[in-house]
DNA sequence: ATTTACATACATTCATGCATGTATGTAAGA
DNA sequence: TCTTACATACATGCATGAATGTATGTAAAT
């Protein structure tokens, strides 16, 4: 087949994670070959071997277009005024855009619940790691700053509050994305969950 | 081969079994071929296709031997007179007698983290989320009694606190085994994090 | 004698990785 | 400006290695 100037070159780049994306969430990562994405992308595996390594690399990427969001913004509440109450609307927001947002819901599903983490997968669970442990870390600098305004229950250990939060939000977003609407309607519940969670830790009620 | 006694035979579908629990643990359910299973127990896959259908059916049956502690016990805390109390205690053993076993352990991290929930696995999915379902209905009952009781926050909808009670406990299980000891050590903080959970739905301060 | 509890053998179906082909974009020289 | 020389962006084909399911063999328990 003839050359493609870049900018084609960079959209079938594109269309090849699109597609892959999807065919990984429809039937998860281990069960799709790479010419099922090929042929669902009406492409050949020559062109996919042409833009990545190999599936890890092409996983790889996938994971790469999802990841920044997260940790990035979270480190800026740590310096607000209310670092607590910054934190609860940021976790309500991450929430309910959540919802909203098919594209994260595809990315964040397959993560969670179409992906084997073995041996394999060895140098993608150090990123996942390393990237949770990051988000971990800025969560922590939000509540020790809120331990240190009193805004923490008294004899809490900020490292755990941040822990419990994350277990919290995973344990939320997790059962969400495996039956949605089962348990609840997350755009509806969404402040009323994350509510119950940070009364658990706040020192002062909940404004309204 | 020879026959075996049924002794033998019950013997022999038992080391299958703790086997494959092994093997998925080590390598994801669907990267752990029959043939693997059969070679590391001493024995052939004709003997897997004796006592089970196929790989989808062994696992049902790895699912099974675990599957009953769950829900049983739960039910009976919302006759008690103190139910949030008793369901407060109960989350703390989980995790706690979660550290110390290793086969729940392994199950476990195999469902959240070794396996990839798709249409292949249909019928699978809709066992674990009957399950879930059934352990949610159980945790539901007894928010509703306390909730009579008077033992939750006013303004708090029981159905709601289940939910959230179900996700806490599921993020803590699933990050937990995902990095054992990595953010906390389950062991030695148990408690403290359950206790922020309560903290948040009940009524009264929590005692010591 | 018949069923049981496996082992063995075979046929079929993927999935992968690589090797090779090929036609075009692109930059530099004349 | 036109050509040349190459790199690019894929397509195609093949060799190889699993993994599965089934059919059949077999020796002992019942």
């Amino acid at each position: 087949m003839a050359r493609k100037t870049k900018a084609e070159a960079e959209q079938t780049r594109t269309l090849i994670l699109d597609t892959a994306e999807k065919l990984f969430h429809e039937q998860g990562v281990s069960h799709t070959s790479l010419a099922d994405i090929a042929q669902a992308a009406g492409l050949t595996r020559g062109a996919i071997y042409w833009h990545f390594q190999d599936k890890l690399d092409l996983f790889n990427a996938m994971h790469e277009r999802i990841a920044m969001p997260f940790s990035e913004t979270l480190e800026k509440l740590a310096t607000l005024e209310d670092p607590l109450g910054a934190l609860r609307i940021r976790c309500i927001e991450d929430l309910e855009n959540l919802v909203d947002d098919e594209h994260l819901c595809r990315v964040l599903s397959v993560i969670l619940h179409k992906c084997e983490y073995v041996a394999e997968m060895g140098q993608l669970c150090e990123r996942f790691d390393s990237h949770v442990c990051k988000v971990m870390e800025a969560k922590e600098k939000v509540m020790y700053h809120a331990h240190q305004l009193g805004q923490l229950r008294r004899g809490l250990d900020p490292h755990l509050a941040a822990v419990a939060l994350h277990n919290f939000m995973l344990g939320t977003i997790s059962d969400w994305l495996f039956a949605p609407e089962r348990h609840c309607s997350l755009r509806r519940d969404a402040r009323v969950l994350v509510d119950i969670f940070f009364r658990g830790i706040a020192a002062a009620p909940l404004p309204d």
